[in-house]
DNA sequence: TGTATATGGTTGCTTAGACAAGTTGCTCGC
DNA sequence: GCGAGCAACTTGTCTAAGCAACCATATACA
């Protein structure tokens, strides 16, 4: 590789390209032993610091593996995953620039039910908050909201006005997120969440079923069930090269 | 703050820790400028570049912004997404240690129809290679896969053997992936598909629409629809504190 | 033969200093 | 009053050097 005059591209950033040409050209292979950074360093002419840097973005990347006084590998493809987001949505819906509202049909402290404690992974018999909500955008039920809340994490919850505030965007509030697991399945809904959302008879429906913890804490699981023909989930991810 | 001499704990990650706990604990609440990294090397001891790194890093990581000639600021708060995989199937079968097989149904070069060229984004009359393909986990079909491929993008396409390698990988090693767009929603599969996989009437699906670019073009677009009963997108994120 | 030790090679971290590049605000001259 | 230019301050990059931590291998010794 030779030095880059004429664009004043950053060492670290020229090295690191290098590296990547050579991987994507097939020169490099998974598990293949790259130079150590003293040979690159002779090699290059740059400091060791330099290619240091390189070396361990590329690393931090998941590029590249390192180990301390082994060597430094090309890493194994990733697994070819790709990243969904799923927002709130409240503002999933005001960006859109629609009118949302929202209705609240149930909101109480109860005992959980066993059937509910299992499938959630809870103790039977927990005191837990139980809020069922609808979701509206432009007047139309885009969303049914089942949401169960741990009453230790939050224990101002049943004092809430959720129809100014989402118990998404509530909940959030009560402490930084540390953990979330999401589940996506298609269904068909139970009639009760039929009727809530207006649909008709075999209108199959996305759930999302998410859980949050804080720091270790279960806080909350919710299922929000949205008809199939009204809401889809979507992301974009583009992917720093 | 002060050096932590028990646990040698590198002092750059002792800096960004002592930066965002000060964020934690809402000492430093969003847009707020933290001291320069002079300032911090004043007040801390260590040199400059470790100052340095700690900062580059949690910029890197959208904690905070940096601003050359400015001066360095907590970033605002990130939106609150979570972030869903979504993995090949042949890989999550794999993974799940069961047995995964392929029926290759349609492998062939055609001029694509005007509406799936509208619904795709495409150039009405574009040639495109349409394959249409079942994956199987232990002999169950549990995924449709209907794909259109940019013959530019990948000529020797037609010619893979797909039930050796997934499709999704072929096109993995053409080239580094810089685009993907991911549609998830439940819908009712159509006659031909529910047939494919083996389905009841009413059969709820999820289907998610992928779609992908490398450096500007466009290299495929996929639909795979799989049972809502057989079939889940799970994923579990770990939100580094 | 088996174990302990030495050695060389690797990455990881830290320091000190220097210059480059960008921004802000002030001062000076007109 | 106004603009040009300068000074001060910020982050960005690069170098040189050294020590620490870790690993694999070779060697010495029992």
């Amino acid at each position: 590789m030779t030095r880059d005059v004429a664009k004043p591209r950053p060492l670290y950033q020229q090295v690191k390209d290098y590296i990547q040409s050579r991987i994507a050209s097939g020169e490099w292979t998974e598990h293949t032993r790259l130079p150590s950074e003293h040979e690159l360093r002779r090699q290059t002419g740059f400091a060791r610091m330099t290619i240091h840097r390189a070396l361990r973005e590329l690393a931090d990347k998941g590029v590249l593996l390192r180990i301390q006084g082994v060597g430094t590998f090309v890493a194994e493809q990733r697994p070819h995953a790709a990243l969904l987001e799923i927002n709130s949505i409240a503002h999933e819906i005001r960006t859109r620039g629609h009118a949302y509202s929202c209705d609240v049909h149930l909101l109480e402290r109860e005992r959980i039910d066993e059937a509910t404690a299992r499938t959630l992974n809870l103790l039977p018999e927990s005191a837990v908050f139980h809020c069922v909500a609808v979701h509206f955008e432009d007047g139309q039920p885009v969303q049914h909201e089942e949401r169960y809340v741990n009453p230790a994490m939050a224990p101002a919850y049943l004092r809430q006005d959720f129809t100014r505030i989402t118990t998404h965007d509530y909940l959030m509030t009560i402490g930084p997120l540390s953990e979330a697991e999401h589940t996506v399945e298609a269904l068909l809904p139970s009639p009760e969440i039929g009727r809530l959302l207006h649909l008709g008879a075999n209108e199959p429906c996305l759930r999302v079923t998410r859980r949050t913890w804080t720091l270790g804490t279960w806080v909350t699981v919710a299922r929000l069930t949205s008809p199939g023909m009204r809401y889809r989930l979507r992301s974009r991810k583009i992917t720093p090269v």
